[in-house]
RNA sequence: GGGGACGUGGUGUAGCCUGGUCAACAUGUCAGAUUGUCGAUCUGAAGAUCGCGAGUUCAAAUCUCGUCGUCCCCG
């Protein structure tokens, strides 16, 4: 349950407290995305200095290597990999879907190769499950159908019912098999691609079975940004208020300003890390490619509004220049101050409906923010 | 002194024998994409009057001669 402490007046954007077995978690709130047990490029220790109050990780990944056998020995991904706070984890609902090849659904489950060496696989709801129950994740996603985009009608009315059915089933076993210890949080989410009724009626299937935090999912697939506010505004309204909603894989800067004025509380996208990788920046202003010739010589930091130690000590010019030879440290530091920047963001934006005040954040923030067309 | 090989965008090469979209590929450079992950990948752009000069020809990076340069072998 969410306890709802703030409720901006002139928007959708409201402030609570999530609580989980590993403790309480202030909303809205940004996870970094740390697929193999670990933020790419961020260290723990890193992402503690900058505040962040969980991760995100991922069950296909972890599934796949180490394995299941490894991750049961180190008893969970918390002591695997050294974490002490909230996880939470995706189901491998999307991966098959954007990654494995040769999936073939079926109502039973998916059967998958992997990305990695090519050995088939079949997950179905249950044991996505059980395998989140061996990882011990603090938040839970069940296995999904993600409709592709674009999406046929049909196409799209099967992998809601489909989702549907899997998360029914999901909802079961995890009821059946939740240790009180664990105190793990299930999500429902859901499907529906671009069409309103299909988007609405998947939203009432899945809150009739009745999950501890909603998300929409199918978005990010390479939909246009107008359609993915489309999904978010015609099922947000359906959402009861008193549980956290998560919008999977969203997004940019200006998207999650956007989307928390809609009633959004979670977000999570590898942006800021793979951004990080590939040399762009986020700055209040918009993003910058700091592998372009014009921060050759550049002695100022990436933005000088920001407190992150890449911005205290280190320059364009010499960032550019990591980047530019491939240097490691080039794509840390930059994913580092992408993560700050995520993290800040969501910490000015509680600030903002704390203070009743999310309709001007919203607009200052819009304001400033560039935008690339 | 004698003989041989080679000079094509920043770099490395292909094309030459069998003249006919005056030029291809890789890499680098410049610019852009990237949304439940990708040190991946993709998309654009700029960049060579083919060492230089002359000749043959309707037409030369391509054939001939000269010249300059680089490298190798012999003395």
């Amino acid at each position: 349950m969410l306890t709802l402490q703030y409720q901006d007046p002139n928007t959708k954007a409201r402030a609570g407290v999530l609580k989980t077995s590993r403790g309480e978690l202030l909303t809205p709130f940004f996870m970094p995305v740390g697929t193999n047990a670990t933020v790419k490029g961020v260290s723990n220790e890193d992402l503690l200095e900058m505040n962040s109050q969980l991760l995100l990780s991922n069950t296909y990944h972890l599934y796949l290597r180490p394995g299941m056998e490894v991750i049961k020995k180190f008893g969970g991904l918390h002591n695997f990999m050294g974490w002490e706070k909230p996880i939470l984890t995706d189901s491998g609902g999307f991966q098959v879907f954007s990654l494995a090849k040769l999936r073939k659904i079926t109502d039973e489950g998916v059967t998958f190769q992997s990305h990695i060496d090519g050995s088939r696989h079949f997950f179905t709801p249950e044991l996505v499950v059980d395998v989140e129950g061996i990882l011990g994740s603090d938040m839970i996603m069940p296995l999904d159908e993600c409709a592709p985009y674009p999406c046929e009608r049909k196409m799209a009315e099967e992998s809601v019912r489909r989702t549907t059915l899997w998360a029914r089933r999901s909802r079961k076993h995890f009821l059946a098999n939740q240790r009180e210890e664990k105190k793990q949080m299930l999500f429902g989410i859901v499907q529906g691609a671009t069409f309103e009724d299909l988007r609405r009626q998947s939203a009432e299937e899945i809150l009739n079975i009745g999950f501890d935090g909603y998300a929409i999912g199918g978005v990010s697939v390479g939909e246009t940004v107008k359609e993915m506010f489309e999904a978010v505004e015609w099922v947000e309204p359906l959402l009861p208020r008193e549980y956290p909603r998560y919008l999977m894989g969203i997004g940019l800067p200006d998207q999650i300003v956007r989307a928390v004025g809609e009633g959004i509380d979670m977000f999570d996208t590898c942006i800021p890390t793979r951004f990080g990788r590939h040399g762009t920046a986020f700055t209040r202003r918009g993003r910058v490619i700091l592998r372009n010739a014009e921060f050759v010589d550049n002695e100022g930091p990436i933005d000088s509004e920001c407190d992150c130690f890449v911005c205290q000590k280190y320059s364009c010019g010499y960032l550019r220049h990591l980047l530019n030879t491939g240097e490691i440290l080039g794509l840390r530091f930059v994913s580092y101050h992408n993560v700050h920047f995520y993290l800040k963001l969501m910490r000015d934006i509680r600030q903002a409906i704390e203070k009743g005040r999310y309709s001007e954040f919203q607009k200052d923030f819009l304001g400033k923010y560039k935008v690339k067309e």
